[in-house]
DNA sequence: TCATCAACTGTACCTGCGGTACAGTAATTT
DNA sequence: AAATTACTGTACCGCAGGTACAGTTGATGA
């Protein structure tokens, strides 16, 4: 291999990363053993104590990647959206099909969300783990938030509802999208789901008539 | 105590599941150590190992169970709605109004689904409580389905939404609502999804106009 | 060229838990 | 009196997480 040493230290981390995601998004943070993914990456125990001084350290450096990714992938998403409209209704609303058809393009059922998995395995974590995944969960409610309130400037909205509350409501369907995915096993499920949050933002913002 | 014996058996039984139930609720199957229910209910290992073959058992009896009471829930709910008014419109909004009051009267923010934390936890469980899952899922579906073709033969809807969908959001909200709640510690999001629900239910299929 | 550092390996050991395998027992029902 | 229910008691196995720490290898920088 010509690749540098300090790639291949991070390399090494990032596969055990990658593995354990993989693992911890199939059977739950518990069940992934260390020694099977040190057998999937070939290192030993003392390799990935190396990394990661234990377990937990383990599990929050996945959820900082995991957010960060989830983060670039929304910017990228609705700054595409922006390039094609600029106005901030139809812009959200090609974000939104933009994400539906990313979900469907998928070989497979999604993966899975991180922020849900430690939701069931709460006790498991640390408060620092715990109050990341909060904040998380936050920061795409301000996101999705800043969104609407640009929106609601320019088209008031024609039912009254609370836009933290209709933010709140993207993170939800695609949490709740992703379970029934999985264990309907109907990959379609979630960009179905998208689809609909999408329908409902345009009525609320442009009314029920079609065309 | 004057309780018959036979009630005796049944009642450790039932304070296994309910000691499991929370926990792995609370931390994740894996994580549940039977060590840990048996503390709490005060019999052996071996007095475990007498109403549960093993811990897949106790995972399936678990899961039927809360299959079971949560569509004795539904049924009770919409029953009780459909007293209140016979529309089958009218009375799907009131029972989801009593939904969302109903999980915000809770003390303490809900305790969790056993069918999303199952899910992430998949590979821990055998064939047959992945599938009780996913026909549970699929019950859930009908169920709302069966609601939503009833309320659309009166109601031409003024969107055109696939009812499917519209019935598998219920269940996408819900699981999503709980998982917003409890990793944002909010109790009040899970009834806040659940009103939104109702919502785009009344404006799909009575137009967006207020009152 | 030599010390340093990153990225590991190797060995040894402790604890807790799931699970197995019985044999025994007290209270009740038939 | 026999059978059944609902357990207790004892003893044991293997695996995984975790700790501790000494040793190794290959590239880097002074």
């Amino acid at each position: 291999m010509t690749e540098p040493v300090r790639k291949k230290g991070s390399t090494t981390r990032a596969r055990l990363m990658d593995a354990a995601e993989m693992s911890i998004l199939d059977k739950g943070f518990a069940t992934t053993s260390i020694e099977e993914l040190i057998a999937e990456v070939g290192i030993t125990k003392s390799g990935f104590f190396y990394h990661f001084s234990d377990k937990g350290q383990l599990a929050k450096a996945l959820l900082e990647r995991y957010l960060e990714r989830e983060e670039a992938m929304f910017d990228e998403m609705f700054a595409r959206a922006r390039e094609l409209d600029e106005d901030p209704l139809h812009a959200f609303l090609i974000g939104l099909k933009l994400m539906s058809e990313m979900m469907a393009d998928l070989p497979e059922s999604h993966p899975g969300c991180l922020v849900a998995s430690y939701c069931y395995q709460e006790n498991m974590f640390n408060r620092d783990v715990r109050d990341l995944n909060r904040e998380g969960v936050l920061r795409w409610r301000k996101r999705f938030r800043d969104h609407l309130e640009a929106i609601a400037e320019r088209y008031p909205p024609r039912v009254d509802v609370d836009l933290d509350h209709l933010a709140d409501m993207f993170s939800a369907l695609a949490d709740g999208g992703i379970i029934l995915s999985k264990v309907v096993r109907d990959k379609e499920i979630l960009p179905q789901q998208l689809m609909l949050y999408r329908e409902f933002i345009r009525s609320i913002f442009l009314g029920i008539d079609r065309n």
